[in-house]
DNA sequence: CGGGTGATGACAGATCCTGACATCAGGCGT
DNA sequence: ACGCCTGATGTCAGGATCTGTCATCACCCG
């Protein structure tokens, strides 16, 4: 395939994390990630199209398989419990042997704006899509966009929850707490 | 004050929207929108951090404005409950005279998702405002985190529906049924 | 009327990102 | 084994974003 080395892609990311952990994200150049893997900077940009992007590798196949996964639920359930259970189908994604590594990245992301921007932006487009399958399903709106954004916020506190040091509980485990506490604080 | 006119801040997001809306975000550069008012680059720059923030005016009193609200909630009240009279408070953001001007400036950003990115970070800005303010009254975690991210996808959502063409009702009005839905969806 | 203050202009430069064209490695058919 | 084709990479040029630095100008104040 490549020129030299196979595996463009996954080395860029490898070598991006790790400079940006080192020196910052801003003081870090695309031509010097490139130039750690021996590529070059025009090369950084066809694996990636923008810098940012480097640190959102597998975001596509997370927000295929959350989308997806609202079509296996079955039917006549309530719209929160369809979204509670397209998270608990995507847990896959959260091993524990990634946790340690989304640490990682979540150092670099937490201290960079827009860096924050793009997470937050991938997150509405999950809620986006699991909206659009709510309706799909025949859930009017609001409900449908409620719900789906719930859910998501849902995801973020139990992520963030999942990422604190010593924690060792599961992401399905969190989740399902979160689920809970929501509940609990819109209560009726 | 200025060199020349004054009011460059104003005038420079004035002549960006409209050239926004004429040739779209991308294709106009910071240099024309300056030059469109008789300034420079450079000064636009010295106005606003980045291109993006020419179109968000009023973001910080808007956040200021949330997030301090929830000083003058009564005790003893649900936290769900603090931030929807927090959020009823600030609709003096949302008068009538500005829904025109909102449609546009909205017209731009759906189109751009490097804006969206922006408008999702001060909406995520906002709920980490209103969590603090909510954990210093006593809400525990994820209580706070969770009311507060519930209450800005109310917002956003009321929000939205009060662009759309024709509606007529009021940001209040709106909010107020949103969170009724929310109960509803979430609903125990 | 002279000095101070703040906004602006002018200029250079780093970085991000893109388009266009050349080059090289490996696969594939003959 | 040979030559072609395809895809990834390299090279170069250039526009746009954003920043640092210093000069300049308008206005206010004493």
């Amino acid at each position: 395939m490549g020129r030299w080395e196979p595996g463009g892609s996954d080395r860029l990311r490898e070598a991006a994390l790790e400079l940006f952990l080192e020196r910052g994200y801003e003081q870090t150049t695309a031509a010097e990630i490139a130039q750690s893997v021996g590529l070059t900077e025009r090369t950084f940009y066809r694996h990636f199209p923008d810098k940012k992007e480097v640190l959102f590798g597998g975001s596509v196949e997370f927000r295929a398989t959350m989308v997806d996964s609202v079509l296996g639920v079955p039917e006549g359930l309530a719209p929160l419990e369809v979204v509670a259970r397209a998270l608990a189908s995507a847990t896959e994604f959260f091993p524990d042997e990634r946790r340690e590594w989304s640490r990682k990245r979540w150092q670099v992301l937490s201290v960079n704006p827009g860096l924050m921007e793009r997470e937050l932006l991938k997150m509405a487009d999950v809620a986006a899509g699991i909206g659009a399958r709510l309706r799909e399903r025949g859930v009017p709106e609001p409900a449908a966009t409620l719900a789906a954004e719930s859910g998501m916020t849902v995801f973020r506190v139990a992520f963030d929850v999942w990422l604190q040091p010593g924690e060792r509980r599961s992401m399905a485990e969190i989740e399902g707490e979160m689920f809970a506490a929501l509940g609990a604080v819109v209560g009726v």
